[in-house]
DNA sequence: CTCAAGAGCCTTTTT
DNA sequence: GGCTCTTGAG
């Protein structure tokens, strides 16, 4: 039977169990995915269960994808009936069908850090605290391990007597929470728990869910938190046939590569499972079918240093393969040169491609040396995480609008784009507004609505007044069928002249934000395309919520990916590279001189995520000194490196594949980014004055060579009056060569006619494909 | 009300 | 070193 094929002994157990718990320890690279999958199809078609009495769990979109896209290969067609999906969205789903329940209505909007931020500034403002002693993230912070721990405020207030942080602390949730539900919005966290209370205090809709998932089960087990935790627990408690209360709950994960804990994962969930339900099947995945034998070696041989753990061990049937490589170098330049080197030799060779090869590193920072070397090398990569799209400012500006309209008691929206783009209203009739507001007992825009009655306004009235009518026509607008979510970014955009703005700008941000906002407006477009349902504004506001960058990791780009350790996690190449392998560094800085051991155990298990990452080949280097927040640092090299045994490093030697990976580049990273051919044996030379010998002009070519296409003939026609494109104006078709701003050269691959305007897909040089809208992409022929 | 210079910040963050 | 928020002068 074709399910069970290709499966070891373990893997078959875990996919032929049927009812009743599972807990599935899976280390590192011993197919736990394949195992999800085809346990799967598995119920589906050897146990006739029925599609959609199947609930599986993730955390990101990506690995739902994933999971949805393998399920689909296998049954086919019945897949798109089994719920695969990430906690919140799965709470989403939920929530948008009965949260009236909880007293908020089905357009509510989901808060993000940022306005989670913004939230709690307006909070500390209003409770009179002084910002210097209480931070937002501070707070905020507080709250969410509440929430996690699924403590209301009022409990919290409880546990906090007699304890004066904590007690203010407990008086801005109260304020928080209120202002949350004031503004018919939720935070992540509150996906979560308001899906725990609505099922909670009603009991039909509980039984529903409880009968409708008959068969769930969970992915990445052990960066689940307690309140996930409950959510599952309260799911999983089906009727079998004989009217018997059944667990049918597989959960799948790997205690030694939980790294979430600073975020409230709870690892006694995966630790306890068995005492919480004692008729659990335990089943160990231990054979790993990525790496070398060398490789999981060198990860077996740290992880083992870490006290609290289930015992596993992996092993595997590869060949023992090239030893880990270490390289200790002068400075974080010359680490970084060395690696774009590496890369370089080994793809020119033809022995791997750009795709193949990732560096990982434990903080964002670290990121920019590398970024550096790479564009000096042409070396095509993406730096995943750091930021994400939906994040920039133009990006959430305009989503404010969109929030705005379909949500208006969504305060922190409106008072985001009040001032944006600049109509004159400042921050004392904000101010003024704002206590009309509270007084009244109504929203922001609310206020707005009743400016006439606000004393004090004065001059701002009118302007208050356009605003409202702005907004006002644009709600109408939606009332229209026809009008699609395209044409409302569009008029937004017009209406407000943002772009037009920015055009006059002129800057190299600027131009990056127009590109952006073109890039929003073909992901409205594409959503309105694709979307299953009839798409509405909030079904599009709540997809763009919900993702993260990492979701767009496309695989089909042949480039070097660059990310932290802990974007890494599920991730798989053939070449890894873990830079800044530095005590400070990784291990961080708070951990190594933590009093809580935990700390450091945790900082062992990223390393063993890292590690255990490569297929083929590790290499791990760190730098004798180093710059961090402007300043020199030195650092011994990290104890981790100490943990791995003497024979399986190989130090100073060679990296990549048979390409030295040292000194050489140390010329051209201190002169200036010319690219010296001086391969000169001396050893790089360190000495302190050497802040001063790093040319100051030297970051600014990152900019790699922009050439700004200032009097592109579609540009200066485009905004002024009319957002519409002219299609006349676009000399270039399917097959032309065209020149990026920013991506470089490229082949036109597709045109598409999307409203007035072309969305154009280019596969540039690099072999990087990207989808632009052609009035914002500002591509020349060439 | 707006802009421009100064102060303060700085792990990791699947949603 | 670089980003964001605050503060003070116009």
């Amino acid at each position: 039977m074709q399910i069970l094929e290709g499966l070891n002994l373990e893997q078959e157990k875990a996919v032929k169990h049927y009812k009743g718990p599972l807990l599935i320890l899976a280390g590192a690279g011993s197919g736990k995915t394949k195992v999800l999958t085809h346990r799967i199809a598995y119920l589906i078609s050897e146990h006739h269960v029925n599609p959609w009495n199947i609930l599986a769990l993730t955390f990101t979109n990506k690995a739902a994808e994933e999971m949805r896209e393998r399920v689909n290969r296998i049954v086919g067609q019945d897949a798109n009936d089994i719920w695969v999906s990430t906690f919140h969205s799965a709470c989403v789903k939920i929530l948008r069908r009965h949260i009236d329940v909880l007293g908020y209505t089905r357009s509510f909007t989901i808060y993000d850090a940022d306005d989670q931020k913004s939230l709690m500034r307006d909070i500390l403002k209003y409770l009179q605290l002084d910002p210097k002693n209480w931070k937002e993230r501070a707070v905020l912070g507080a709250i969410s391990s509440a929430k996690d721990e699924l403590i209301g405020p009022e409990q919290y207030e409880l546990q906090a007597q007699g304890n004066y942080t904590k007690e203010t602390y407990a008086r801005c949730y109260q304020e928080y929470e209120k202002r949350l539900h004031d503004s018919n919005a939720l935070d992540f966290d509150d996906l979560i728990c308001k899906t725990i209370q609505l099922l909670k205090e009603n009991e039909d809709i509980l039984n529903y869910y409880q009968n409708r998932f008959r068969f769930i089960l969970v992915d990445e087990y052990q960066d689940t938190n307690t309140a996930q935790f409950h959510l599952i627990r309260l799911l999983a408690h089906a009727q079998d046939e004989d009217g018997s209360v059944i667990h049918n709950l597989c959960v799948v994960g790997d205690d030694d590569q939980s790294i979430y804990k600073f975020r409230g994962a709870n690892i006694h969930n995966i630790l306890n499972f068995e005492n919480q339900y004692p008729e659990t099947k335990i089943i160990k995945l231990e054979e790993n079918y990525r790496s070398t034998q060398n490789i999981l070696d060198a990860a077996n041989a740290v992880i083992k240093n870490n006290s609290t753990r289930m015992n596993k061990s992996l092993w595997c049937q590869n060949p023992k393969g090239d030893p880990i490589y270490f390289t200790q170098f002068q400075t974080e330049y010359e680490e970084a040169g060395s690696i774009a080197d590496a890369i370089s030799t080994v793809v020119s060779a033809g022995i791997a491609s750009y795709k193949d090869f990732a560096i990982l590193y434990r903080t964002n920072a670290q990121s920019r040396v590398l970024e550096e070397k790479l564009v000096l090398r042409n070396i095509p990569y993406r730096i995943v995480g750091s930021v994400n799209f939906y994040q920039r400012k133009e990006i959430k500006d305009l989503l404010a609008y969109l929030r705005t309209i379909e949500n208006g008691m969504d305060d922190i929206s409106v008072k985001r784009i009040i001032n944006i783009p600049k109509r004159g209203i400042g921050l004392t009739t904000i101010d003024r507004i704002t206590n009309y507001a509270l007084t009244h007992g109504t929203s922001f825009y609310g206020a707005l609505e009743s400016y006439e009655y606000i004393d004090g306004i004065g001059r701002s009235a009118s302007k208050i007044a356009s605003f409202v009518s702005l907004i006002d026509s644009l709600k109408r607008h939606m009332e229209n069928p026809e009008y699609r979510l395209e044409d409302l970014l569009r008029e937004i955009i017009e209406e407000t002249g943002y772009v037009r703005l920015l055009k006059e700008e002129n800057t190299d941000q600027a131009n990056s934000r127009i590109e952006n906002i073109g890039e929003l407006l073909s992901k409205i477009v594409s959503y309105e395309e694709n979307c299953e349902n009839e798409p509405t504004l909030s079904g599009f506001l709540e997809e763009v919520a919900l993702v993260a960058d990492m979701d767009n990791t496309d695989e089909n780009n042949d480039i070097v990916l660059l990310m932290t350790l802990h974007s890494a996690k599920g991730l798989e190449f053939p070449y890894i590279y873990l830079v800044g392998m530095e005590d400070g560094i990784f291990p961080g800085y708070t951990a190594l001189h933590s009093d809580n051991p935990e700390e450091l155990e945790e900082e062992r298990r990223l390393c063993y995520v890292g590690i255990t990452r490569a297929m083929k080949k590790l290499s791990l280097s760190c730098a004798y000194s180093r710059f961090r927040n402007g300043e020199q640092q030195f650092n011994r090299h990290s104890q981790f490196i100490d943990e791995i045994p003497r024979y399986l490093l190989k130090q100073n030697g060679t990296a990549g594949a048979s390409v030295s990976f040292h000194e050489q580049d140390t010329a051209a990273s201190l002169s200036g980014g010319t690219y010296a051919t001086r391969h000169s044996g001396k050893p790089a030379r360190f000495s302190s004055g050497q802040k001063g010998a790093e040319p100051n002009g030297y970051r600014k070519t990152n900019g790699s060579g922009k050439t700004l296409l200032k009097d592109h003939p579609m540009i200066s026609k485009g905004f002024g009056k009319k957002l519409t494109a002219e299609p006349a104006s676009i000399d270039y078709t399917v097959g032309d060569r065209v020149k990026h701003a920013r991506f470089g050269e490229g082949t036109v691959t597709g045109m598409k006619e999307v409203g007035s305007d072309f969305q154009v897909s280019v596969t540039f040089d690099n072999q990087m494909n990207r989808k632009m809208m052609a009035s914002f992409a500002k591509l020349k022929k060439i």
